[in-house]
DNA sequence: TACACAAATGCAACAATGTTGCATAATATT
DNA sequence: AATATTATGCAACATTGTTGCATTTGTGTA
């Protein structure tokens, strides 16, 4: 519902505008993560290229979102479950991203296992993205 | 020394070239792992960029170099310790990137644990890269 | 060593992606 | 409802990546 999105908008101190709601709708309709190409696609390109850049980014700067790396240049966005702080997420899922139709999921309930680094070395976050075919496509 | 580099590139098959010879030894004389932009520069230019991307998509296709994932649209590659054979790469070695200066590098002895998927989920590859402040930076 | 074939390179042109400054429009505050 | 603040859209630009094709380079063979 509406209610949702405003409140989450709220929440983070963020103006209502309607390319923040959309945005934030699509995320919310969707179980996958999204490129910026994605958004710019679903969102009827109703907005500027530019808009969702910066609403993305705003978005990741107030933990609503949170960008999973990936080898072939395409960060893609989704949704923080918990709450992620300003500044800090913790979103510490696996995230799974099939070869052949390239839908990338975040795998809520799988934990990321603690990795012990060499001396000297400060772990700030752990991103573990694991590649193969998904359930649709195997 | 050149013959090692030499004897790589006919080991996969390539012919020797002054580029494939340049870009090889310039991963070789490197601890770190290294964007397309880097090389460009280490090059000394000599190259055009267009040589550039298809040497190093050759070099991954041959399983000489492997990329790293990154959540900032730029993709980095490091030197395949062991025989990575080609089409399958299986570096599962932890990669760890320094958010203050930006230095990616492959812990090589830090193992990748096994992460346990739900059902219906094929594994091929799990990526790790944590990310955080390097011995230098801390 | 010279030749011929195959392959890699450089160039040009293009496509896609991301960034910045600024005027305008929308939102929040009083 | 008026004003101050903020977000948006536009334009222009910068960066990054791709493709086709003529030229050059490397490889295997005579």
């Amino acid at each position: 519902m509406d209610t949702r999105i405003i409140d989450t908008l709220k929440r983070n101190q963020l103006s209502v505008t309607d390319s923040r709601k959309k945005i934030l709708e699509i995320f919310l309709d969707q179980q996958t993560a999204l490129a910026h190409a994605d958004i710019e696609l679903q969102s009827g390109e109703d907005f500027d290229r530019v808009t969702i850049y910066r609403t993305l980014q705003t978005f990741v700067e107030k933990g609503i979102i949170h960008s999973i790396p990936s080898a072939d240049n395409s960060v893609r966005y989704a949704l923080c479950k918990d709450a992620c702080s300003e500044g800090h997420h913790h979103d510490n899922h696996v995230h799974f991203m099939c070869d052949t139709c390239l839908t990338t999921y975040c795998l809520d309930h799988v934990i990321v296992p603690t990795v012990a680094l060499p001396e000297g070395f400060q772990v700030n976050q752990v991103d573990v993205v694991v590649s193969g075919k998904c359930l649709k496509c195997s």
